[in-house]
DNA sequence: CTGAAAGCGCTAACAT
DNA sequence: ATGTTAGCGCTTTCAG
């Protein structure tokens, strides 16, 4: 067994609440005895057990955070912003990964509660009803949904659908195609919204694809019904399909711009990366997650809750090559 | 406050000792009183407190990892294969991220312990002095680096460098460079040390650039100094350099695999996506996951240690598209 | 099969 | 400034 706190008291002399003392409020020990259990402490190699600790103070300066798919690059963008938010603020911040599976989902809430001061929501896939449940059970704060009675911190995603939207159609598009994240996603719906007002309001055609899983597989695998469709441009769930996409449509022989134009969501290193490079919406991902660890943080100190915090932050259009106007087939 | 044992027990009129058995032990209570406590405990929707059991049976059912870089591809993919296995026993992973700072490193270790019943440190930057005091803490497993004393996993880049060399001179070049990664890593070592005998061997030359940050702007950097010598293929620390180095050279000018032959090692997701396909060294991530959670929940299981176990999978490499035969400048 | 009691490692009043 | 005491929520002998 490790050394504990009784193993310091015992070998410099004094009581465990002195050790004690020592590391949780140096001031109120004399110095030399501070300094003397500091040395023990130091020789016999004694660190404290922070889930001991955790049951008395009640604190265990841990955060949680779950997603649904760690490999999904817009993910550790959102989580080094997290960490080092929390960083500041002498906390960690424990990473899981959901699968996109809602039943592992509920099972990482509930192993963190105790474990960890507060949990990031980012992107759950859970029922409402759920996530309500865990409420009580320990602060949460959702990033990219919206649920009723919780925290949120929210990226304007309808927003830059629109933008994608007057985009395309200034380019001189008129028939236009959106490839869907998977069925639970927030954004998903909020894109859709989004997007089918958009068109409307254009005078132009919107078709949806979809769902799709939200990888570059989905992508790659949505690309024929893309082209049934009769669609010039077409706006997907995220960078990722978005590649996938233009994948799939190079293996189909149609090719980006030139045949059809494509735009993503989220900005993700690799949408600099590709050829061509992706016009997309990019999402303030570290004001995100900042954000949300303040928010988190807030909720874990007060015991007073008012009412639940809302963040929406703005996107932006970044345009790059995979946008151009469309090919003139017929002349009107 | 949330709702303890106690509550459960007083709400269903029996000990606490009884509840608790009735989680941990089911079939040392009898069945209708396990029902009742059942039922009560769900109704008051009471949640075993994970931090409290660890105190009193010292095991915490989590794991750890650490690694430097989540946002690096190559490391969610590792993840995702330790939470696999982690999963089917019973385990959860808890995943932080250390920046590529050795103190954060150590932090987040020394948070581990007691939290998590080991740690998985995938490519640690910390020295082994600092590491090998860890060592008596808590249960931990090395990924991708050598320390006498601590159990590890590792892929053998040595094997999959002289591949790349051999690969590069089988195709007729005959001066090589290498693009090295960070300091503290010992894969960039082992890259060194084989790709520099593979070179001798072959009677071809080898220009060094480096140390350079593990990432597509460290890639992109180390460009004009890569051009700088007279090579004709350069291997690299990894895709993501690869990936920034193709991008580097094609601002200054020099095309790959036209003017240069350019691999990577990692077979990550985005090596497939590039234009030109990445030519690299695969290594085995998804086995080198799992066999690093059995071993580190085998040491966790036992008491007693043998000698530290230490696997070797082997790499391979995958041409694609960033190598060809050079192009003669002049007649030999 | 169930209750009583001790204790995991630590902190937080309360004394002294 | 330091020691005493009582728990935090749970498991685990040991009795009964």
């Amino acid at each position: 067994m490790a050394v504990t706190i009784r193993d310091v008291a015992r070998a410099s002399g004094v009581h465990v609440s002195t050790v004690s003392r020592t590391f949780s409020a140096p001031h109120l020990v004399n110095p030399e005895t501070r300094t003397r259990v500091l040395a023990v402490a130091e020789e016999l190699g004694y660190l404290p057990n922070r889930a001991a600790q955790a049951l008395t103070t009640g604190r265990t300066h841990n955060l949680g955070l779950i997603c649904p798919d760690i490999a999904n690059p817009f993910f550790p963008r959102l989580i080094k912003a997290a960490q080092a938010q929390a960083r500041e603020r002498d906390y960690h911040v424990f990473v899981a990964d959901t699968d996109e599976d809602p039943r592992v989902e509920e099972e990482l809430i509930q192993t963190f509660a105790k474990q960890v001061d507060g949990v990031l929501l980012c992107g759950p896939r859970l029922s409402n009803r759920v996530l309500d449940r865990f409420r009580h059970d320990l602060p949460l704060v959702v990033v990219n949904r919206r649920i009723r009675g919780l925290p949120a911190v929210l990226m304007d995603v309808a927003q830059g659908a629109r933008l994608a939207i007057e985009h395309l159609v200034g380019l001189g598009h008129r028939k236009l195609a959106l490839v869907l994240g998977p069925e639970g996603s927030w954004n998903s719906k909020q894109i859709r919204e989004a997007a089918r007002d958009a068109t409307i309001a254009a005078g132009a055609e919107l078709a949806v694809v979809g769902p799709n899983s939200p990888t570059e597989l989905g992508g790659q695998r949505a690309a024929p019904e893309v082209l049934r469709t009769t669609a010039t441009a077409v706006l997907c769930y995220n960078d990722l399909v978005a590649i996938g996409l233009i994948e799939g449509l190079d293996q189909l022989g149609a090719s980006v711009p030139g045949d059809l134009s494509v735009i993503g969501v989220d900005d993700i290193t690799e949408a600099r990366l590709t050829r061509p490079r992706l016009t997309t919406v990019a999402m303030p991902t570290v004001a995100a997650g900042r954000t949300a660890v303040d928010m988190l943080l807030q909720m874990a100190g007060n015991a007073v809750q008012g009412p639940p915090a809302l963040t929406t932050l703005p996107t932006n259009l970044i345009v790059r090559e995979s946008t151009a106007a469309p090919i003139r087939h017929e002349v009107s």
